[in-house]
Formats: structure tokens, C-alpha cells, sequence
DNA sequence: TGTACATCAGTGAACGCGCGTTCACTGATGTAC
DNA sequence: TGTACATCAGTGAACGCGCGTTCACTGATGTAC
């Protein structure tokens, strides 16, 4: 190993990142279930047999790159809560919107495994996603109007919210970037939805029961 | 091959059968791009080979796995449409949730491959959804109040209600069904979201624009 | 600064295994006369 | 009803391949003195 600068500690962790980058660049048309750990380590430009220097298994790289996924997201919605005067759908529905098209790799990873075949990697990422729900329930508590609401109800409105919005990520992954026009079409969509729920919840009578 | 009774016509069925209902079991905890041809045909109890007497590969059976799936849907909400009377949301939370929970199986594997890793077999479903939201937007355009709506905004109206409708589902298949209380408890979000949806439909502007 | 030793990321050969697909086949069922 | 031939669902041997994992190793980097 003459690789390159740094001391070993750090070309550990750059080879790590290259394994993660590559798994991620190779699902992009494929399930964690259907990558092979030599795929992975050949794309990487190691040998098969060092990637159990980095991780236990493929299940231990997936929730690797769950937990990468996740921070990104979460950044996200960290910066948006910063600057939200104004229309917050059309606010909240545009970073949405860089955000995954911007990394649409991590973005396809995470709504495509929440649901795939490899359990523990769901199972981090229905964790991961309750976490946020959670965090939503909180913000929503501090909306005007939403004050008074019982926690059970503002759980199940933040949770409508946050699986409407996935599934807009999912469209938005599957329409061409090359065709404005669609991802404005399913944007719109996703702004009304957004904007459907929220006119619900003036209307909601707390007392509603099931 | 002394089988059993029928013609050859009826045995071939048969056998073509037994490959779906086996595949369908082995897919419980695995993707469909985790399942081996070979895994189905031992299931089966035929040998490998005669695979390809009855499909072409393994996302042509997948593809069958489709129909079969959507078929029980559409039948579900056929007799749904045909007893609405009194309570709309109550009576299609609880047909969806007695369907779902009958036919655990066609629902996972639906939601489970909506975004996985075969192509060919996430397009099918895709398409066939995209049917289903159609028709759910026709069902709409007849409720009094939603009469004079504009088609985009019913079917964006439909889409948010089959979006959430389908994440119910993925979360009542992940539920311990011998837990009947957590049923109860992710059945009442799910009407909860339903109400929220519609008491949403009542403030909504027509002239509303994304 | 120089030396001796420890650490450990990455190597390369080897293994046994299950895979999808090919091919020529068998023998019961179906059909024509 | 009986015979001769066609059909075709399922068989079984064989193939080459990529897989995950084991193991003993190498040699650059790091550390103690």
C-alpha cells in the first residue's frame, strides 16, 4: 500500500467511504438483496476479502449507509425549520425537492430498502423515520391553531405528512430530470396535498374519535 | 407423470399454480430479487427446467404475481362500492384492514416490490396503481361537494387517499396480528387520515393553484 | 535521530456451494383415422 | 373400439460462473526507547 496522503487511520476511513459511495452508486438500479460484497469491494479497488475490515456484513453497510441517509435528511429539515416565514408548503415542498434531486442516490436507497428485503436495514429505517415523525409531531405542536391539540392527533397528522411526502420522493426519483415539466407536474401535486392536510386540520374537532 | 386426475391442460395449471403460491410463501421475508429460480421450483416439486414450461423468467412470474395480487384488490373494492351506506371511512378501513389481514401474503409482496429492485415487476404494479387511482378518482367525482371539482385536484385528492391507504397497509403487515390492540390502534390512524383527507376536501378552493 | 518491534489494511489462493440455462430424453396424454 | 403418431410437461446430467468466507501472508505505518 503506497496509496496516497494521510496517516493510516485516515486512508481506513477514505477506503470505508469509497466501499459506502460505491454500494450506493450500484443501487441504483438494483435492492441491497441483489448486491454482492464482491461487487461492492471490485468497484471499491480492494480484495473481496478486506471489506470485513469495515463491515461485519452487507446488512452493517446498508445501516451504514441508512444512518448517512438519515443525517442528510435531517440537516435538511434543520435548515428549512430556519428560514420558514412565509409560505411554508411551497418553502417546505422546494428544499424538498433540491434536496432529493440533488442526491438522488441516498434518496432512492432509503424509500426503496424501508420497505426491501433485507430486515434489519428496514427496521433501522422505520426507526430512523419514527425519530423524525416525532420530531414533526413537535414542530406541528408550535403551529397556531394546533396549540390544543391532543398528542395522538398531531402524531397522526405529522405522520400523514411525512408518508405523503415519501411518497412524492418516490415519484419525483422516478420521473425523468430531463423533463421540467413532470417534475413540476408532480410538485404542484405535492404542494396541494400538503396544503389539503393543512386545510383539514382547521377543521379537525379534537373530540373526533377513530 | 401420473399426477392426479385432469387433463394434461388442468395439471399444467395446476403446477403453473403451485409455482405462484410457492413463490408468493417464499417471498414472506425476502425480496423477490433475493429468490432463486431453483428456491421455487424446489418448493414446487418439480425441477429446475420445468420452470420455463410455464414462464419466461423469474420477473415474468413476478409480473403474474401482480395481476393475481391486483385482482383480489379491484374485487375488494368492487364489493367495498357495493355496501357504502352509513359510515364511508369505518366501513373501507375495516373491508381494507380484513382483506389485508386474509391475504397477508399478495399485500406484501404489492408493497414490498411497489419500489424494489426489479423493474420490470415495480413498473406492473405502478401501472396497475396508476389504474386503480383512476377509478378511485371517477368513485370521488360522484360524492355531493366534490361534484363541480376540477379532474387534476380529484386526482391528486385520490392519490393522497390510495398513498396513505397503501402506507396503512405496509404498516399493519409489519404489526403482530396477535396483538389485536396495536391493530386497533394503527386502524384508527388510518381512519383518522381518511377523515383529516376529507374534512380537508370541504375547505378546498377550486381555484387553488399548487 | 536511529533502531527494534507491533499493528493492521489490504493481499491472493483456495474452498465448497447454489445458481441459471443448455440439451437430449421419456412417457403419459391427446388426436386422426 | 383399436392403432399409429404427435404433443409436450416434466426429467436429469452437465456446464461454467460468481458467490461468501477461511486462511496465512505482506509490508507500510506507528510506537517505544
Amino acid at each position: 500500500m503506497t496509496d496516497t496522503l494521510g496517516s493510516r487511520q485516515e486512508r481506513k476511513q477514505r477506503t470505508r467511504q469509497s466501499l459506502l459511495d460505491g454500494a450506493l452508486e450500484l443501487l441504483a438500479d438494483r435492492s441491497l438483496a441483489a448486491l454482492s460484497l464482491r461487487e461492492v469491494t471490485r468497484h471499491a479497488g480492494i480484495v473481496p476479502t478486506a471489506f470485513y475490515r469495515h463491515f461485519d456484513s452487507m446488512a452493517d453497510l446498508g445501516i451504514a449507509l441508512v444512518e448517512e441517509s438519515m443525517l442528510r435528511l435531517r440537516h435538511m429539515v434543520r435548515t428549512a425549520r430556519r428560514n420558514l416565514g412565509g409560505d411554508v408548503i411551497t418553502k417546505t415542498v422546494a428544499t424538498l425537492t433540491d434536496e432529493v434531486l440533488s442526491n438522488t442516490a441516498h434518496y432512492r436507497f432509503l424509500t426503496a430498502e424501508r420497505y426491501g428485503g433485507v430486515p434489519a436495514v428496514r427496521s433501522a429505517i422505520n426507526t430512523e423515520l419514527r425519530l423524525f415523525t416525532a420530531e414533526l409531531t413537535v414542530d406541528l405542536a408550535r403551529f397556531p391553531g394546533l396549540r390544543d391539540w391532543h398528542t395522538d392527533d398531531l402524531r397522526m397528522t405529522a405522520e400523514l405528512m411525512v408518508n405523503s411526502m415519501l411518497a412524492y420522493v418516490m415519484t419525483l426519483l422516478d420521473v425523468d430530470v430531463r423533463r421540467p415539466d413532470q417534475v413540476a407536474e408532480v410538485r404542484a401535486t405535492a404542494r396541494k396535498q400538503l396544503r389539503l392536510i393543512m386545510l383539514g386540520t382547521t377543521q379537525w374537532r379534537p373530540s373526533t374519535r377513530g
